[in-house]
RNA sequence: GCACCCAUAGCUCAGCUGGAUAGAGCAUCGCCCUUCUAAGGCGAGGGUCUUAGGUUCGAAUCCUAAUGGGUGUACCA
C-alpha cells in the first residue's frame, strides 16, 4: 500500500480545486502523535510565493480538502502546519486487505528493471573472513528486497580465482595430489604451507611460475587443478552461504577469470575511442579533474582490476541488459569505483541511462574501535565468528529443558545468525559499527531477538487462541490506530529503502513497529477474560498482520523467526 | 600535498525530500506479574547536535571555512 501517496493525491485534488497553482511537497508521518498521522508542511514555503500568510493558506487548502474517506480530519497548528487523521474505517479496510494478501499489499512494480547487485565477492586464495560480512549480507538484502518490489534481480558474485598467487597453491595441490582437497579445508593453513614451500624450495617457486604462466595461456591439465581448486574453494564459501542464509549460488558467480577473454578488447575498445594513453609504458585513461590516471594495462602487458570491472561493467549493461548496476563494496574503494564508472560511461561501454552505484559501507570494529582482528592480530574466519555466534546464542536461551536438542540447536542457529545479521543491517551501513556480542545478543533495545521475541509471542496467542476469525477489524483507540498506521506504511518503507539501498531504514521500522505492538499488546488485551468478540476479533487480525509483517521485514534481511522462543 | 567520509546524551546509535519542545537502547533511579511469554511495559534524570559564519519564515539536516578523527592516493584486488 503506498499510503503516502494516497494522501498527496487528497492534497494534491484539494490544490487543484483551491486553484493554488503549484506542485504540493510530500506528507510526512506525524513527529508526535497529538500532530495527527501525517502532516502537511507545504503552506509555509507556498507564502512567499503566493504572498499570503501562510496560515490562510492552510485554511485554504483545508476548506477545500476532501475529508469524506481518506483524512477525516485537519488542523491548522502553529506558523501553518497541517495536521492530518486519517480515517480509521478506511484504515481498518486496508489493514484487513493487507492481511489477506500474500504480499501483504506491497505492489510489484509497473515497470520493473533489470538489476545486478554484485556483492560478496570472496577470494578463492583465501578463506572468508569477517571483512567479507557486511558485502555478502547488505547485498543479499539488497537483492532480496528489489526481488520482492519486482524488478528482475541479478545477482553477481565476482569472486578472486585470477592472479599470480594461483600458480604457487596449484603447484601445492599437485604436489599433495589427492590429499590436496582435505588440507584445503583450511585455506589459510594451505596458503601459508603453499607460501613456506614457495619461498623455501627454489625448485617449487619455478613451478608455481610456470603454473602461471600455463594457467594464462590456457594450457588445459594446468586449467583442471585450477578449477579443481576453485571447486573446493568455492564450496567452502558456500558452506558460510548456507549459515548466513545468503541466496548465492554457484550460478550467480561470474569470476574474474569469466572476463579474461574480453580484457584485450577493452584495451582496443579504449584506443579506438582515443582515451587511452601511455604513461611510463602502461596503458592509461586521463579523466579530466583527476591527477591520477586509470591504468588498465601494465607495462608489463598485464591487466589490472580496473580492466576486469570494465569489463564486467559492459557485460552487465550489455550483455545482461541491466538498467542499474549495485556494487557493494567496502567504502574504501570509492575512489576506485568513481573512476571506473566514468570511464565507462565516457568510452561508451554503459548507456547514460543505466545507473552506476557503489553501495558503500564502513568497517567492522572491534569494541575498542580499532579494525576487527583476532587477538594475535589475524583476521578472524567467518565460518568461526558464525560458530561462536551459535554457541553464544544457545548459551543465552533460556529454559532450554523446554526443548529437545535438536529444536535448541535449530533455534540457536536461527538466533545468533540472525543477531550478527541484524546488528550489522541496523547500522547505517555508510558509517564504521563496533561489532559488540553482548548487545546483538541482547532482548533489549533494536535487536533481532527482540523481534523475534515478539513474533513468537503473537504465535503463542494464536496456538492459545486456535480458531477461526470472523469479522473485521475496528480501530478503537489511538494506540491501535497508530498501530494500523504503521503496519500500512510498509510498502513506502520498503521503497524508500530500495531506493536508497539502505537495510537500516527496514530495521528502524520493524523496531518502531514492534514497539508500537508491545505497547499495544500490553494495554489492549486480546483473550482476556472481559474482552468482547468483536473486539478481539479485531486484536487479534492487527497482531496477525503485525506478525506477518515482522516476518516478511526479516525475511528480506535474510532473518528467520521461530513460532516459540 | 590533494580527494573522499565522519563528528548528535556517559556508551552504542536513529533522525528520510529543511519543519513544531532533537529521539531510541544501554547504563543510573523509581513503578507494574493470581490475568494472552516480565526475554515485557510505564516513568525520571541526562544535550551549546564539534566550532564559526552563511542561505531560509524555519537548519542536526543545505552552503563555506576551521578543528578533530578515519580512509584513499600510478601499474595488488
Amino acid at each position: 500500500m503506498k499510503l503516502k501517496s494516497q494522501i498527496n493525491h487528497v492534497i494534491k485534488e484539494a490544490f487543484s480545486k483551491a486553484n493554488i497553482d503549484e506542485e504540493p511537497i510530500s506528507v510526512s508521518e506525524s513527529t508526535k502523535p497529538e500532530f495527527g498521522d501525517y502532516q502537511f508542511n507545504g503552506a509555509m514555503a507556498l507564502s512567499k510565493k503566493l504572498r499570503k500568510n501562510p496560515r490562510e493558506i492552510a485554511q485554504q487548502i483545508i476548506d477545500n480538502l476532501d475529508l469524506t474517506h481518506v483524512i477525516v480530519k485537519a488542523e491548522i497548528a502553529g506558523p501553518g502546519f497541517i495536521n492530518l487523521w486519517l480515517d480509521p474505517l478506511w484504515v481498518a479496510s486496508l489493514c484487513e486487505t493487507a492481511r489477506n494478501d500474500e504480499r501483504l499489499s506491497v505492489a510489484k512494480r509497473e515497470s520493473p528493471i533489470k538489476v545486478v547487485v554484485d556483492y560478496s565477492g570472496p577470494n578463492m586464495a583465501k578463506q572468508m573472513h569477517v571483512g567479507h560480512l557486511r558485502s555478502t549480507i547488505i547485498g543479499d538484502t539488497l537483492a532480496n528486497l528489489l526481488t520482492f518490489l519486482g524488478d528482475e534481480v541479478i545477482r553477481q558474485n565476482h569472486i578472486g580465482d585470477w592472479g599470480t598467487q594461483f600458480g604457487m597453491l596449484i603447484a601445492y595441490l599437485e604436489e599433495k595430489g589427492e590429499d590436496g582437497s582435505v588440507s584445503l579445508k583450511d585455506l589459510e593453513q594451505f596458503y601459508k604451507d603453499a607460501k613456506g614451500r614457495f619461498d623455501a624450495d627454489e625448485d617449487f617457486a619455478n613451478k608455481a611460475r610456470e603454473y602461471v604462466v600455463k594457467i594464462q595461456s590456457g594450457d588445459a591439465q594446468c586449467l583442471e587443478l585450477w578449477q579443481k581448486f576453485i571447486d573446493i574453494s568455492l564450496g567452502h564459501c558456500e558452506e558460510v552461504y548456507d549459515k548466513l542464509n545468503v541466496k548465492l549460488t554457484r550460478d550467480d558467480v561470474r569470476a574474474e577469470s569469466f572476463y579474461n577473454d574480453d580484457l584485450g578488447s577493452v584495451i582496443k575498445d579504449l584506443e579506438t575511442k582515443g582515451t587511452l594513453q601511455e604513461s611510463d609504458g602502461a596503458q592509461c585513461v586521463f579523466l579530466e579533474g583527476d591527477e591520477i590516471p586509470v591504468i588498465v594495462q601494465k607495462g608489463d602487458g598485464g591487466y589490472l582490476y580496473a580492466t576486469t570491472d570494465l569489463s564486467a561493467l559492459r557485460y552487465r549493461a550489455n550483455t545482461l541488459g541491466a538498467k542499474r548496476i549495485s556494487y557493494v563494496v567496502d567504502a574504501r574503494q570509492g575512489g576506485h569505483f568513481k573512476q571506473v564508472f566514468r570511464v565507462a560511461k565516457e568510452a561508451g561501454f554503459v548507456a547514460e541511462d543505466v545507473k552506476l552505484e557503489h553501495i558503500a559501507f564502513g568497517t567492522m570494529m572491534d569494541k575498542g574501535g580499532k579494525p576487527f582482528k583476532t587477538r594475535d592480530g589475524g583476521t578472524v574466519k567467518l565460518i568461526d565468528l558464525l560458530d561462536e555466534a551459535v554457541v553464544k546464542a544457545k548459551a543465552a536461551i533460556k529454559d532450554k529443558d523446554e526443548y529437545s536438542e535438536l529444536e535448541v540447536e535449530d533455534l540457536a542457529k536461527i538466533i545468533g545468525i540472525g543477531a550478527v545479521k541484524y546488528a550489522d543491517l541496523s547500522i547505517n551501513r555508510e558509517s564504521n559499527y563496533i561489532f559488540n556480542w553482548d548487545k546483538m545478543l541482547s532482548f533489549e533495545g533494536n535487536t533481532s531477538l527482540y523481534m523475534q521475541y515478539a513474533y513468537a509471542r503473537i504465535q503463542s496467542i494464536f496456538r492459545r487462541f486456535d480458531a477461526d476469525i470472523k469479522g473485521g477489524i475496528i480501530i478503537g483507540d489511538a494506540l491501535e490506530q497508530r498501530l494500523a498506521v504503521m503496519l500500512l506504511r510498509f510498502e513506502d518503507v520498503l521503497e524508500r529503502a530500495a531506493l536508497d539501498a539502505a537495510p537500516n531504514q527496514i530495521t528502524t521500522y520493524l523496531y518502531d513497529l514492534v514497539t508500537l505492538f508491545m505497547r499495544f499488546y500490553e494495554q489492549n488485551p486480546i483473550l482476556k477474560e472481559g474482552v468482547d468478540e468483536a473486539t478481539k476479533m479485531s486484536r487479534l487480525q492487527l497482531a496477525d498482520l503485525t506478525a506477518k509483517t515482522i516476518k516478511q521485514g526479516l525475511d528480506i534481511l535474510g532473518i528467520q523467526v521461530v513460532n516459540r522462543l
